[in-house]
DNA sequence: TCACCACTTTACGTTAACGTAAACCTCCCC
DNA sequence: GGGGAGGTTTACGTTAACGTAAAGTGGTGA
């Protein structure tokens, strides 16, 4: 079970559901910064991850210069000490933001089960005409 | 412990920490329609749940148009039997939405906290440059 | 009466995240 | 050797969700 080591752009593109136009709109905004054979794109699987990741990102809710910020996380080059805090402070940001996050999605379920509820007994009404 | 009956704009921005200007084009998109005192608009108790929901609607990443889906369900006023199926087809779609964000925030928190760890041992190491 | 405040409408401006079109390589197949 | 199927750059267009500015209205306290 050999792994792929490299992917062209179109290929990740059918893979993640995107176009090959937001991909290198994505390297672009610097993001992504994959090697060149010649004038080709060529991806690695390192490469893969973060794209990964972005699309993560995108679905929580983070704009591509969040998600910049949460890539450079997994690369913690010789940083000094004041980045390193900073970071420590964005990440607690993160953290209570996806609590509430957490919150409203359990108060939107819950009212998402009544809504389907009330759904549910109006179509038993409209099907029991004479149960009035 | 009266609740308050009515409210200006300007206290409804200032409770929710939005502007004016968002809450009269929440109106113009037909998420919002307070009643007027001549050319003032009067928010009841009622229009101002209605702008909780928007803005938690907003946390979760939903769009506007959306959020007024999510606020006719709960006016179910006598629609159809393909209305309300239709309207539990959007239901089950949130649902799913809403999980796999469940699970991309649990993946991100897992990271988080690993980031974290990194951080504290990095942090640990810079205060005891001796300890190699 | 006047200044000030909160409110109003109208309307153009802005940002993020791409879409879309044009015009070009370059390899591969028949 | 011609024509796809992929890739490339450049660049203008688009949508959502407001920001912001201009210009006017209505009450109110000094």
């Amino acid at each position: 079970m050999l792994k792929k080591q490299i992917y062209s752009i179109g290929e990740l593109a059918r893979e993640f559901g995107v176009t090959t136009r937001t991909i290198r709109f994505y390297e672009d905004q610097g993001l992504l910064s994959p090697a060149r054979r010649g004038q080709t794109r060529v991806y690695s699987p390192a490469d893969r991850v973060t794209l990964k990741l972005i699309l993560r990102g995108k679905r929580l809710g983070f704009s591509l210069a969040e998600s910049r910020e949460l890539i450079k996380m997994y690369q913690p080059s010789g940083d000094n000490r004041n980045q390193l805090l900073a970071l420590q402070g964005k990440i607690q940001q993160r953290r209570d933001q996806l609590n509430q996050q957490l919150r409203d999605i359990q108060a939107l379920q819950q009212e998402l089960d009544d809504a389907n509820q009330r759904c549910e007994d109006a179509l038993t009404a409209l099907e029991n005409p004479d149960h009035v």
